[in-house]
RNA sequence: GCAGGCGUGGUGGAAUGGUAGACACGCAGGGCUUAGGACCCUGUUCCCCUCAUACGGGAGUGAAGGUUCAACUCCUUUCGCCUGCACCA
């Protein structure tokens, strides 16, 4: 028999399916939609990496499952190609973004399709393709139409290293999420997009999504509703939690930037009538409540240490169920700002005339085409790149025809991706973004695997443009995924990997010296896909002997194929096993059951039926799709693994064929299962059991039928 | 500080109230081989008993209590680690 030959199966069976279309759905026929969606990459110069092959592979195995399951799975792919990631390489190689990413996505699809995923590669997305932006633009419109987008002057995250502003959501511990520089704050006016105004929705519409508990905290978190009130202390209104605790109120405090700050010098406690003074502080933020707040040293930890500081009484008075001021409700979650300085983006459809102020580009003249320029180089003085373009800057007005300025900034690239998810099934429709009945049978997205560093950035920008759309009237849904897994992150030998660290493991190698199908059985065989995992090269080398091993295990059974029954139990539980596995992701334990099923029927004296063989095969084809339809086109000759049905498990004795006897609660022995007189007698013949029971007094027994005898003496 | 999660052999992990450590990795011994690799077999939580093996016994899931005939699993306290948010009033 032919050793396993990794290279020519994986490279016959992608070309077969690539010609036979077996991963294209009918998009407009098919009958039961089911949208399986994995969050898409963006082009990097490293290519992909295994954490990529990670997550993709954990998304794979369950469309796959999806697929035999018979429901007519879209499983799309394409390429978040704009914005700062992709932009930062290409500057820091010194190429121009456009060409950059043009290779960088070739070399992305080269690798993804070595992965051997069912991808659907017919209706690719690609957020830099004008035939995309276009719309991306159409929404910027939209939402400025229906009142959500708006221009401010406001004191905005800025970077000094990529040298733009950036949204709260990209700060991560006052650093940029890019590129780790720390952030600084400047006042400059930009547009923002009103998702405040959806804070409620957001937050409510949680309860009801099928997403990852840690995501729907963290989003939780993030939005921060908090309900106080508000009091008026004289002229300043201060904001709490806790009005309970208002006759203890010795002082109030503003921040810096509170209009009031350093004109009022004394209020008055509307509770305790008394006169207490004011100060200006920075421990009272801005952004919180009404930038104002009661001093209570004596229930509040941050009070008693300004008290302490200022010499300030504290006064430990009782508690009031008595009300004060009125209901206020705040919340964390701020406006999405979504202006670059950069060039790598959609310009932002908006033209600024003298005489009729801000307009929206006209529908019909979008897309509003990023022009090729040679001095791409942020310049970080507050404009884009394009600022030095006039050729594509000057314009007319849309309103009075006069002469009039394009606005030369981008938009932030999780704009791009907030509506991706609706591209996909409509890719071929020029006119719409997507098609209405469409979208209607796809959408909502039923699963959607991704990172759970996108809990309050993607993933919560992609909520909310759902639902302005569907308040607008062009969505039939408000919420644009019924349910999201997240996946845990891939490290290297205990250590995040990283460009820094230089310990980045390129799944290439891999897939050329073990193939594809073992990369992806190791991938998921080293724990819950929720728990991510720890790559070692040697666990790779293991699992290549355990694919070998299944090669020649099945190749020597389907040399003599008999109607044998070995192994149809081990089977049928593997059948149900993965069933229970695979909506958990719990991967590893059915990759277990498969070991052991294989181990039960190695001994080429075992004869192992057709169907026994079918079951495991269908099971293995999801996790080794090259391997095992090889292995099919054997045992059956013409049909693809990848087009039958989910086995049904069988009969399995769930009952085990022994009972453990115990004496009080610690195992001592086994028995032959059978009825409870039945055990119980041949419990007590039993030597092992005999020898604790003599000279002691049975008080009770316990039996459970099938499993346990418990002796309490 | 608030919220959430996790803690099991040398390692990844399994067991969701009923035989703890499935299945692997690694390691050790043996077989095969000119040799190495590959492959196959055996062993591998700790301690005691034993010349040794078999058999047998005890302890054991971060720690301490509790509930239960029975606890890795449920409850309480505590320690350690991780994640999110945060001078959040």
């Amino acid at each position: 028999m032919d050793k396993y030959d990794h290279k020519t199966i994986e490279a016959k069976w992608q070309r077969k399916w690539e010609e036979n279309k077996i991963n294209v759905v009918d998009i407009e026929k098919a009958k039961k939609p089911f949208y399986n969606l994995w969050m898409f990459p963006y082009p990097s110069a490293e290519g992909l990496h295994v954490g990529h092959a990670f997550a993709s592979t954990a998304a794979d195995i369950y469309g796959r499952y999806k697929k035999l399951c018979g429901y007519d799975v879209f499983q799309p792919i394409g390429y978040d190609s704009f914005g700062i990631h992709s932009e930062n390489f290409a500057l820091k190689i010194g190429e121009h973004p456009k060409i950059f990413t043009d290779r960088a996505i070739k070399n992305y699809e080269r690798q993804l399709r070595a992965m051997g995923h069912m991808d659907d590669w017919s209706r690719t997305v690609t957020t830099s393709d004008p035939i995309y932006y276009k719309w991306t633009q159409w929404i910027f419109l939209q939402m400025y139409k229906a009142g959500l987008a708006y221009r401010a002057k406001a004191n905005v995250n800025f970077c000094p290293e990529c040298k733009t502003v950036l949204s709260d959501e990209q700060v991560i511990d006052s650093k940029c999420e890019r590129c780790s520089t720390e952030v600084t704050k400047k006042e400059l006016e930009q547009w923002f997009f009103r998702i405040t105004k959806y804070a409620d929705k957001l937050l409510k519409n949680l309860d009801k999504l099928n997403w990852t508990e840690k995501i729907k905290l963290t989003q939780k978190n993030w939005i921060g509703r908090k309900e106080g009130r508000k009091i008026r202390f004289g002229d300043i209104e201060v904001f709490t939690t806790r009005v309970d605790t208002i006759f203890g109120a010795t002082f109030v405090i503003l921040s810096p930037n509170h209009p009031l700050a350093g004109k009022a010098k004394t209020v008055v406690n509307p509770a305790t009538k008394k006169e207490i003074p004011v100060f200006v502080d920075e421990y009272v933020m801005d952004s919180v409540g009404t930038g104002a707040i009661m001093g209570v040293p004596a229930y509040d930890d941050r009070d008693l240490a300004f008290a302490r500081k200022m010499n300030l009484p504290v006064v430990k008075a009782k508690l009031t169920d008595k009300v004060f001021g009125e209901k206020m409700i705040t919340y964390h979650l701020r406006d999405w700002l979504i202006s670059r300085q950069r060039y790598w983006g959609p310009p932002i459809p908006m033209i600024n005339c003298s005489e009729c102020g801000w307009q929206p580009v006209p529908e019909k003249d979008l897309p509003v085409e990023l022009p090729f320029i040679e001095d791409y180089q942020p310049k970080g003085a507050g404009r884009g790149p394009l600022e030095n373009y006039p050729e594509f800057y000057k314009t007319k007005c849309p309103k009075c025809n006069g002469p009039a300025e394009r606005e030369t900034d981008v938009s932030d690239t999780f704009l791009d991706s907030a509506w991706y998810e609706l591209r996909y099934p409509s890719t071929n429709f020029k006119n719409v973004p997507f098609d209405k009945k469409i979208t209607k049978k796809w959408l909502p997205v039923n699963m959607y695997t991704g990172g759970p560093e996108h809990a309050v950035l993607h993933l919560m920008y992609f909520r909310f443009v759902a639902m302005a759309l569907f308040d607008m009237g062009y969505l039939p849904f408000a919420e644009p995924c019924e349910r999201f897994f997240a996946h845990g992150m891939l490290v290297k030998n205990g250590v995040k990997m990283s460009k820094s660290k230089g310990n980045v493991v390129n799944p290439d190698e891999y897939i050329a010296k073990f193939g594809a199908d073992t990369l992806r059985l190791y991938l998921m065989f080293m724990g819950p896909v929720e728990n991510g995992g720890d790559w070692r090269d040697t666990g790779i080398a293991g699992m290549r002997r355990w694919v070998d091993r299944v090669w020649q295990v099945i190749n020597q059974k389907l040399e003599n194929l008999e109607e044998g029954t070995e192994g149809m139990l081990e089977a049928n539980k593997l059948v149900k096993k993965a069933e229970e596995d695979v909506e958990r992701r719990h991967y590893n334990t059915t990759i277990s059951a498969m070991m052991v099923f294989i181990n039960g029927i190695a001994d080429s004296n075992k004869k192992v039926g057709r169907k026994t063989l079918e079951k495991f095969l269908i099971v293995f084809s999801m996790f080794a799709p090259h391997l095992v339809e090889e292995l099919w086109e054997k045992l059956r000759g013409k049909d693809s693994v990848h087009s039958q049905k989910w086995p049904e498990a069988g009969k399995i004795t769930t009952e085990s064929s022994v009972v453990v006897v115990m004496i009080n609660g610690k195992m001592r022995a086994t028995v032959p299962a059978g009825n409870k007189e039945t055990v119980e007698r041949l419990a007590k013949e039993d030597p092992r059991v005999a020898k604790y029971l003599s000279g002691n007094d049975i008080q009770k027994v316990v039996f459970v039928s099938g499993k346990v005898i418990n002796f309490v003496l």
